[in-house]
DNA sequence: GTCTATACATCGATAGAC
DNA sequence: GTCTATCGATGTATAGAC
C-alpha cells in the first residue's frame, strides 16, 4: 500500500496550509484596505495569522510574490462577480455585466488599484496570475460578442467606459451609484454609436 | 524709509526662497517617476536640491505637505495644458479639450495617479490646493455649457468617458495613442447621446 | 513549518548650534 | 536657513535550532 500511507496524510496536511494561505491573503486585503496597499507590513500580517513575521515566508518567498498571491485571489473574485449567466436578450446581459463591473470595483478601493492601476512600482503579475486577468478579458469580449461588437476600436471604445465609470464612482462617490446607475445609459449610448458608424460605412464594403 | 530697506532685501529673499522650492517640488516629481510616489524619500530629495535632509523641513512641514505642494503644483500644470483658446466651435473646441486631457494624464503616471487616484493612503489636499482642483473643473464645465450640457447628470457621464480614455491610455499604452485618438469619436458618440436623450423627452416638459 | 535572534537598511522627524 | 547629530520606529530578509 504505497499510496494510502501518503495519500491520507500528505493531503490534509497541504489542505491545511491551502487554508492558512487563504486567511493570509483574507488578512492582507483587510490590513491593505486599512494602511494602503504599499505599506502592508509583514509584522502586522503575521501577527494577524497568529504567527511571527519569519514564518511567513514559508507561504511566500517576497512581498511582491505576496501581492502576486492577492492579484490572483482579486481576479479569481472579479471572475466569480461578474461569469455568472443572465438572463434575457445580449443587450440587457451587457448592460447587467457592466454594472456588475462597475459595482466590484467600488466595492473596494485597494483591489481596483491592484487589479487595474499601477500603484505597486515593481510589481508584475506572474504568468500564472496573468492567465486569470486574461480570462476575464476574454469574458468581456464575449458578452461584447454577442451584441456584434468585435472590432479592436470599438472595444478600446468599450473598456474606457466601463474603466472610467468604476474609476468615478470610487474617486469621488465611493460606497455611493452615482456612476454605478449611468451603466445602462453608458451601453446605449455606446450601442448607438456603433450602429450609427456601421451605417455610416454601410456599402462601402469592409475597409 | 522704513520702506526700502525691508522692501528691497526681503522681496529678493524671499524670492530666492520660491525658487528654491520650485526646484524640490521638480525634483521630487523626478524621483516620484522613478521610485513610485509613496517611495519618494526626503533624503534623496534633500541630495538632488543640495540640501542636508532636515533642511527641507525649512520648505514643508511635513511630507505630507510635500504632497500638497506637488498636487498644487500638478493642478497649475493642468490649467496650464487646459486652459489656452481654442479656435472653432463649440464641439471642436469640446474635442480639443479633451484630446489635451487625455494626453496629459498619458504624459506622467505619477502625476495622474496623485491629482486623480487615492494612492497616497492619508493624503487630503488643503483648501488653497483644493481650490485649484476646483478651478479646473470649472473650466470643463463651461466647455460643456457651450455645447448646451449642463445637466448633472450628463456631467457625471463626460467626466467618466474622459476619466475611462485617459486611465485606458496610462494603463495599457503609455506613451502610445492607442485611447487618445478615440478622444472625437467619444465625444461625438456622448453629444448624440445627449442629443437622442434631449429629443426623446421634448413636449414633454421640463421632468 | 515554526520559532528566536538578528542583520542591515531606511525612514520621517526633532533638538540645538551657528 | 542650514547644519550635525541623533532618536525611535519600521521595514524586509536570513541563519540556524527545534
Amino acid at each position: 500500500m504505497a499510496t494510502s500511507g501518503e495519500a491520507i496524510t500528505v493531503a490534509p496536511r497541504q489542505r491545511r496550509k491551502d487554508a492558512k494561505l487563504a486567511t493570509i491573503v483574507r488578512e492582507a486585503w483587510d490590513l491593505a484596505r486599512r494602511d494602503g496597499l504599499a505599506a502592508i507590513s509583514l509584522r502586522d500580517l503575521a501577527a494577524r495569522v497568529d504567527l511571527r513575521q519569519p514564518s511567513l515566508y514559508a507561504y511566500f518567498e517576497s512581498k511582491h510574490d505576496l501581492y502576486d498571491l492577492m492579484f490572483a485571489d482579486g481576479y479569481r473574485q472579479l471572475l466569480a462577480a461578474a461569469a455568472p449567466e443572465i438572463a434575457g436578450d445580449p443587450r440587457r446581459r451587457l448592460v447587467e455585466f457592466v454594472r456588475r463591473l462597475v459595482q466590484f470595483s467600488t466595492e473596494d478601493l485597494v483591489r481596483h488599484q491592484l487589479l487595474f492601476q499601477r500603484t505597486i512600482p515593481g510589481f508584475e503579475p506572474s504568468p500564472e496570475s496573468y492567465r486569470l486577468a486574461v480570462e476575464f478579458y476574454d469574458l468581456a469580449r464575449s458578452r461584447l460578442a454577442e451584441v456584434g461588437v468585435t472590432a479592436p476600436d470599438d472595444i478600446d471604445v468599450f473598456s474606457a467606459l466601463v474603466s472610467g465609470l468604476g474609476h468615478q464612482q470610487i474617486a469621488n462617490d465611493p460606497g455611493g451609484d452615482r456612476w454605478v446607475r449611468q451603466s445602462e445609459r453608458v451601453v446605449d449610448m455606446f450601442l448607438a454609436d456603433v450602429d450609427r458608424r456601421r451605417g455610416a460605412n454601410d456599402g462601402r464594403g469592409t475597409t
